[in-house]
DNA sequence: TGATAACTCCATCGATTGATGGAATCACAA
DNA sequence: TTGTGATTCCATCAATCGATGGAGTTATCA
């Protein structure tokens, strides 16, 4: 059976569909609590019981949408590793870093409801993850990091220290942008740049030192 | 005039201290709309009434809580610069790395609350600020990074993603812990060596370079 | 001791929240 | 056209929200 997620992420001009794209907006910028279904109903126009004829109640719209991210995350994160696949440890980090920061600036929402999920709880128990945990040991594997069992850990914590990272300039991007006082094409590159420079020279330090 | 902010953090035993100290942590885990003035009260084992009593409306309460989180950042910054003036980069790097990361994971709502003031927004206007613009500027002089035009946005980005990268591992506690299955202990150690081993090598890669 | 201020809680308010029943409308196949 | 299911909206609900008035209690000091 087809569920209403499917519906709506196969045809993003159904009122599934434009309603997903709201509730990834407003819960990604609002947080869950912060985010009420009138709210919703008004940005999609629309009466706030077609919210509820759609989507039931607000929680399995919010876990709709942690499930559609996990999808785009997934679909994305494979389509860097064919890119970088086979390249070397320079190169897998500077493209990974690109092309991760130009999808994550286009659809800024992944970050803010990332950034939601990791740091802020709910009054009720929304039992919904990210699946990070496999993302992030499928993403050492990809860059070809340290696995053994000394080193494991290390290289865990630095992806997420590097997706972290990238994340947190997207979605600080209101705070940080005005901080710089530089326009958005300026600020991307900026980011970009600055991310290249810190974490190139991090996961290349061992290389460096056996030369 | 003595103000009630001035009163609480000079008596953290006096109801007004204990009630800062409740918003501090609870703001932090469920952010401003996410936190009810209920919860408030229920906590410090006080009626809701005695809680605008002391402290006003709601909004007021949230302010005073980020202008008391202001106040503890800066105090630490200062004691951190003293301790790493005239040092060579890598210790002065590494230094402030442990320092901070020592202070931020006894005081985590410190953390939750900057995520919360960068990453969410709320329906009402909240138009108060952490201080990160200034703090970001003296870090960058304290650690004596390039601020020549052409290098001063790569310095204070690069400050700005050690910063945050602190913020999300003590914040994000909670799920990166349970992530690399590790106790507390074990994962303050891999925190801490995972962000020295990740950006003394990003802060020190021209002297290296200049060798 | 008595007067005054500071404090705490109970009861309650209006506004907003998530949610639903039912009537009206629409799309479309028979 | 007619009938049927899908869709949309109006009216409304109970629950919860932030906030307040006022009575009762405690602390302070002359």
């Amino acid at each position: 059976m087809e569920t209403t997620l499917e519906k709506a992420r196969k045809d993003p001009e159904s009122m599934k569909g434009k309603i997903l794209a709201v509730a990834r907006r407003m819960f990604g910028e609002y947080g869950f609590h912060g985010t009420t279904m009138r709210m919703l109903a008004k940005e999609v126009e629309i009466d706030i019981s077609t919210l509820h004829y759609h989507w039931g109640e607000k929680r399995d719209l919010y876990g709709a949408v942690i499930i559609d991210i996990n999808n785009d995350l997934r679909e994305k994160l494979m389509e860097v590793e064919e890119v970088i696949h086979g390249r070397p440890l320079k190169e897998r980090v500077a493209i990974g870093i690109d092309m991760m920061m130009d999808y994550l600036f286009e659809h800024p929402e992944i970050s803010h409801m990332v950034m939601f999920r990791y740091f802020a709880k709910t009054r009720h128990d929304l039992l919904m993850d990210f699946r990070v945990p496999e993302f992030t040991i499928e993403i050492v594997r990809s860059m070809g990091l340290k696995e053994d069992k000394e080193n494991r850990p290390l290289s865990m914590a630095s992806i997420l220290t590097v997706m972290n990272s990238m994340h947190s300039f997207i979605s600080g991007e209101e705070s940080f942008r005005h901080m710089v006082k530089m326009k958005k094409k300026d600020y991307v590159e900026l980011v970009k740049k600055t991310i290249k420079y810190i974490f190139i020279a991090a996961f290349t330090q061992d290389e460096e030192e056996e030369k």
